[in-house]
DNA sequence: CCCTAGTCTATCGGCTAAGTAGACTACCGG
DNA sequence: CCGGTAGTCTACTTAGCCGATAGACTAGGG
């Protein structure tokens, strides 16, 4: 399961990746339209200003903003931050690869051969798709299930 | 990551998976054998037994060993008894589906959209893997790591 | 009847997830 | 240069789960 952690981090920057980036949102306007407690967002945001993933801007017209284009930026790596490494066991990371402790013969472990596949392709989704992908599939999805458009009165 | 208790009954179960299935095996020997806390191991063979993976026998000569053919028993079932769910968001599983508290439009949610191909792709692994698949590949790569036999003197 | 081996209930320490509190620092406008 | 705005940081708290262990109980075999 994923970590209500990385739930709230990717809705915000899916947020952020779907309107005008040029300028900064407030943590306080995120947390509402995403229904996110605002203080523990605030924590989330920051880390992920640490690695490099956002920007801020202190004072006031100040907020966060995306420090590369949405394309740049992937699943993968925002979940690393956040939830620590991806693989089921520790022997399979590549990011923080440790042998798993008590294994004898790490070519030979089944579990190890049988994860590796499931590990390799569920790797390969999260570091080809990138928040812009996300913010697109939303607009299609949300142009396919609603009647096409809405013309004010 | 894995659950110590998942990774446990996988090593426990691919042991039985590979050797003689008629004749029961002791929870000490499988302990020991995989290197697994035998009180501890005794819980998981339990909650395994109670779900219809596995049979046991009480007595001298008695033990634990497979319900079914180990062709027959894939990895999703066994992660699910024992992990619960597999599904990274609750809106995404088939055995245990909920509604993410707070999602407004589960058809436009990104996150949903993203992690359903991701999730997908898993369960399909997870679920047409089997326990006899396990126990080729161990035999396979312990083939090809080996200097192909050995003959005792 | 007794040894063997699984069955069950309870408990425990440690850790992490999720969230909260409150003080502090920096920027912008006037 | 002052005041409000808005992000920054440290330190809790609380609940729940993970991994493991203890000990009493039940049933089968010979």
């Amino acid at each position: 399961m994923l970590t209500m952690k990385t739930k709230y981090a990717l809705k915000a920057l899916a947020l952020l990746a779907s309107v005008e980036q040029s300028e900064p949102m407030l943590i306080a306007e995120i947390a509402e339209r995403e229904g996110i407690p605002k203080k523990f967002l605030e924590l989330i945001l920051r880390e992920l200003k640490q690695h490099g993933i956002l920007d801020s801007r202190k004072g006031r017209g100040g907020g966060y903003l995306l420090r590369r284009r949405p394309e740049d930026i992937n699943l993968a790596s925002i979940m690393r931050i956040l939830d620590g490494p991806l693989a089921p066991v520790p022997c399979l990371s590549q990011t923080a690869y440790r042998r798993c402790e008590g294994c004898e013969d790490e070519r030979t472990c089944g579990i190890r051969l049988v994860l590796k596949d499931m590990h390799q392709s569920t790797l390969k989704i999260l570091e080809s798709t990138t928040l812009a992908d996300v913010a697109l599939k939303v607009r299609e999805a949300a142009m396919g299930s609603k009647p096409v458009a809405r013309y004010s009165i």
